[in-house]
DNA sequence: GTCCAGGATACTG
DNA sequence: CAGTATCATGGA
């Protein structure tokens, strides 16, 4: 990781091969995320940090990282963690050479790889919210799946409010792990989804599901058989963790509608196309199958603009 | 009203 | 063991 704390700021000087704009319209694909804020060409979030809710904001161009601290400036050590967590959100560890080299001479991945230049895979760095926002999103439209997150975040999550905003924790496993299946179906979440997302607290409250245990694994095909034990995650769910938690970039969440309407768009099928001809597709993504379906979802969002 | 959503599991034959 | 029903609600 390369950084300078400052002190009141900190400096972060991501690799290249990044576009700070291209995360942010990212981050930005929701007016009814809770997570984070975005003001001004600005990302604002809150994280919890030990016992101190530590609110901080980003700023930045493709060759520097500025985060500031609008409430209060946190230790030394806590500022680390802060560097620390936005290097892993934003996937900055990840050298992309190698997957722009594969992209120029792919039909598909060249126009959008071109286009999107510099976009990072934005990740889910805790792996409870990971799990929280596949689950909720199994099946359900992605609007319906945000009011079912804000609700679920202003009802177990912590916040504090600054400059008149509201900024959101997402709520933690130990809180969830206590509680009742009615209290999630309150929220009009299903039964299943209830029992899954608190069967899966539950498990992580006990030890015996953890991001550190998974990341030890080393191997993608171990990760993937842990996580698909876990009862309500299935392959599509193990691998959307993978990508954005775990950050392994051959996850491939196949069965994903949202990848499927990309294709059909980027290629003007008439129809989606079948898990069989994505395989065909995806030959030359190996290796970079989660990078290649990232750039496919922003290429879905630009549309529904 | 109909169909489909960033699927997974339980049931059925 | 492969196909089918069910979940539950919103948005187009």
């Amino acid at each position: 990781m390369k950084w300078v704390d400052q002190e009141t700021y900190l400096e972060i000087f991501p690799p290249k091969e990044f576009n700070f704009e291209e995360c942010l319209v990212f981050l930005g694909r929701s007016e009814q995320e809770v997570l984070h804020q975005i003001q001004d060409k600005h990302v604002l979030k809150l994280l919890k940090i030990g016992q101190e809710l530590i609110l901080f904001k980003i700023g930045g161009n493709s060759q520097i990282l500025r985060i500031e601290f609008p409430s209060e400036v946190p230790s030394k050590k806590e500022r680390e963690q802060v560097a620390n967590f936005v290097w892993e959100w934003f996937d900055l560890e990840r050298d992309l050479t190698y997957f722009y080299k594969i992209s120029q001479s792919d039909k598909i991945l060249g126009p959008i790889v071109q286009k999107y230049s510099g976009l990072r895979i934005m990740g889910i760095p805790d792996l409870f919210e990971a799990l929280v926002w596949a689950i909720i999103g199994q099946q359900i439209n992605l609007t319906f799946a945000y009011t079912l997150k804000k609700r679920f975040v202003e009802k177990f999550g912590e916040s504090i409010t600054f400059g008149g905003k509201t900024f959101w924790v997402h709520p933690t496993f130990q809180k969830i792990a206590s509680l009742e299946v009615d209290d999630l179906r309150d929220l009009q979440f299903t039964m299943r989804k209830a029992e899954y997302v608190i069967g899966i607290a539950k498990a992580m409250a006990s030890d015996e599901l953890s991001k550190e245990a998974l990341l030890k694994e080393q191997d993608f095909q171990e990760m993937h058989k842990s996580l698909t034990a876990i009862r309500g995650v299935g392959a599509w769910t193990a691998d959307y963790v993978i990508m954005k938690c775990l950050h392994h970039p051959a996850a491939f969440p196949i069965a994903d509608v949202g990848l499927h309407n990309a294709l059909k768009l980027q290629l003007g099928l008439d129809r989606k196309p079948s898990i069989e001809e994505i395989k065909e597709m995806a030959v030359n993504w190996e290796g970079w199958q989660a990078y290649a379906t990232f750039y496919l979802w922003r290429s879905l969002y630009e549309q529904a603009i």
